[in-house]
RNA sequence: GGCGAUAUGGUGUAAGGGUUAGCACGCGGCCCUCUCAAGGCCGAAAUCCGGGUUCGAAUCCCGGUAUCGCUACCA
């Protein structure tokens, strides 16, 4: 059986087994948007599938390793909802295991010592451009440790891969399909690094070989990542089958680009997914956005609720093409999940909000909570993000707004409106049940007996009770304002628009 | 430089030989209207270029171009 026949009837069995799909972030820096979407796809396919999500922590690189960072890893995955069934793993408390599959490909001759200088081999492009654009330095690492014979043995030495010349590796991605290269294109690269004395000795793993360990240990059977692993696959094909293992199936991922098609960075603004939490946003409407990028259901439905996403999603739904992130887009979504959400649902967002501004009272969540989904509910509809409650709707919630200066010189000019203000706030307060229609009706009224058009007052009325150009319709506003607090804030704006009017 | 992948309106995508190339965001207009949203309707806007294969190509093949990835004792 050739390989390609032994992924493809892997592929088969693991109908029958239980999908287990692995999230491996390494803690260099916070979870970003790409991170977030692995994650998601990951999260998706165990749920569909009925499997386990493991989380494991990808920490051998002690230079750039910052343990910190894991809480705020942890904190972003919790925040989009991906629950994680096993883990986390740390690779850090594994290395045994890595020095011993090394160990054993070293016995049976898969695997080399290297006593290479470090330095020799690095540098990257930079050092590429300082030997000259045209230098062929870039060649694939082939040195003479390979036949025993290594310049020097004075330094401790790294364990190198022995790549087999002369044979072409294949294998089929869930997402791009069938791919092949020639063995000889590979670098015989590193399993292990050389010991350092700063280290304490401990041999860490490269990523190639710790994930092909872990992913052997864990039982991993897909393998979802990001599109810039696929050019390892055929490495670490290498190592299962040196290592006689059967490997997992592949499904690359495209990645997300911004705006400027570049690979999506800080340069870009934000990339975190805390600082998406941070703006306002809900969980569910970033996580419907994240699913569409690279991802379509196969119909024109957009707005995926999250069992909605479980049910419909799939690898061969995964497209090949990089995405750009679309924030307009994603602000869409959010104005949809503010607007669609069941009330219950957005009320502890919004109280988050409140309480991220100092607003929050906490008689809303209990004697009052009614009042409050009543307020929340007439203002969603005018929201896009959560601190749209304590911005524009803040008098909503609070005595303590201002009066908008847009609002003041475009609502207040008339110079009939102190008079009919003050009239109509008699009126008001004369009322006997304060209901919309009453108050509707003793608005028009008095605007048809001082023969100006309602909107006049509506709109002067608007701002003297929320101090914005900008609310929901006057009436409803009012109903939950309650009868006393319209009629002493119209008394607090009579003098303000008085002032205004005379002023203009 | 080498190796590889990808290519549908500005953006996310659908259409896997035969459609007036569909949907959504964004953009413009109209309706609704008490401000602003929402909602409804209408509109502008795309198959990277060039060769093949075929009666017929966005779809298959080749070349070019562009973009992205890999080319670390990073992951």
């Amino acid at each position: 059986m050739t390989h390609s026949e032994s992924l493809q009837a892997r592929a088969e069995d693991s109908r029958g087994e239980n999908v287990r799909v692995r999230f491996a972030p390494s803690p260099t820096g916070y979870l970003h948007v790409g991170g977030a979407r692995t994650a998601l796809f990951n999260w998706l396919f165990a749920r569909t599938q009925r499997g386990r999500f493991i989380l494991r922590i990808e920490d051998t690189d002690l230079e750039r390793n910052r343990p910190e960072l894991v809480e705020g890893i942890l904190d972003g995955l919790r925040w989009l909802g991906l629950d994680w069934d096993e883990g986390p793993l740390y690779q850090s408390q594994r290395l045994a295991g890595y020095a011993a599959a090394a160990e054993k490909l070293l016995s049976i001759g898969a695997a080399y010592l290297c006593y290479c200088p470090p330095e020799k081999y690095a540098g990257g492009d930079s050092a590429d451009e300082a030997v000259g654009a045209k230098s062929e330095i870039r060649r694939i690492v082939r040195c003479s440790c390979r036949e025993g014979k290594p310049s020097t043995a004075e330094q401790s030495p790294a364990v190198r891969f022995r790549v087999p010349l002369g044979a072409t590796t294949r294998f089929d991605d869930a997402v791009f399909g069938s791919r092949e290269i020639q063995n000889d294109e590979i670098e015989d690269f590193v399993l292990l690094r050389s010991a350092r004395p700063a280290i304490g000795g401990a041999a860490l793993p490269t990523y190639q070989l710790g994930a092909v360990v872990d992913d052997m240990d864990m039982r991993i059977t897909h393998v979802i990542r990001g599109a810039d692993h696929i050019s390892n696959t055929p490495k670490q094909l290498l190592l299962y089958r040196a290592l006689g293992a059967v490997p997992p199936i592949f499904a690359h991922v495209p990645l997300i680009l911004g705006p400027d098609r570049t690979r999506l960075s800080k340069r870009h603004g934000a990339t975190s997914v805390s600082s998406y939490r941070d703006e306002g946003f809900l969980p569910e409407a970033f996580r419907n956005f994240l699913a569409l990028l690279g991802w379509s259901s196969g119909d024109d439905t957009e707005m995926l609720r999250t069992s909605e996403l479980i049910q419909r999603f799939s690898l061969s739904g995964v497209s090949r093409t990089n995405a750009v992130f679309d924030r307009a887009k994603l602000e869409w979504f959010n104005q949809q999940y503010l607007q669609k959400l069941p009330i219950d649902e957005l009320l502890p967002a919004v109280q988050a909000e409140l309480e991220r501004a100092g607003l929050w009272r906490p008689e809303w969540a209990t004697s009052q909570r009614d009042w409050f989904a009543r307020s929340v509910d007439l203002l969603r509809p005018r929201t896009r993000l959560l601190p749209d409650f304590s911005h524009w709707a803040r008098a909503f919630f609070t005595e303590d707004f201002d009066y908008d200066l847009a609002a003041r010189e475009k609502f207040w000019k008339d110079e009939r409106l102190p008079d009919l203000l003050a009239r109509l706030t008699d009126e008001l307060a004369a009322l006997p049940d304060w209901t919309h229609d009453a108050c509707d009706r003793a608005l028009r009224q008095l605007a048809e007996k001082a023969a100006v058009k309602a909107a006049l007052l509506i709109n002067a009325t608007r701002v003297a009770l929320v101090g914005q150009p900008v609310a929901p319709p006057l009436f409803d506003t009012m109903l939950v304002l309650g009868k006393e607090r319209v009629v002493a804030r119209m008394r607090r704006a009579l003098p303000v628009v008085s002032a205004r009017s005379v002023a203009g």
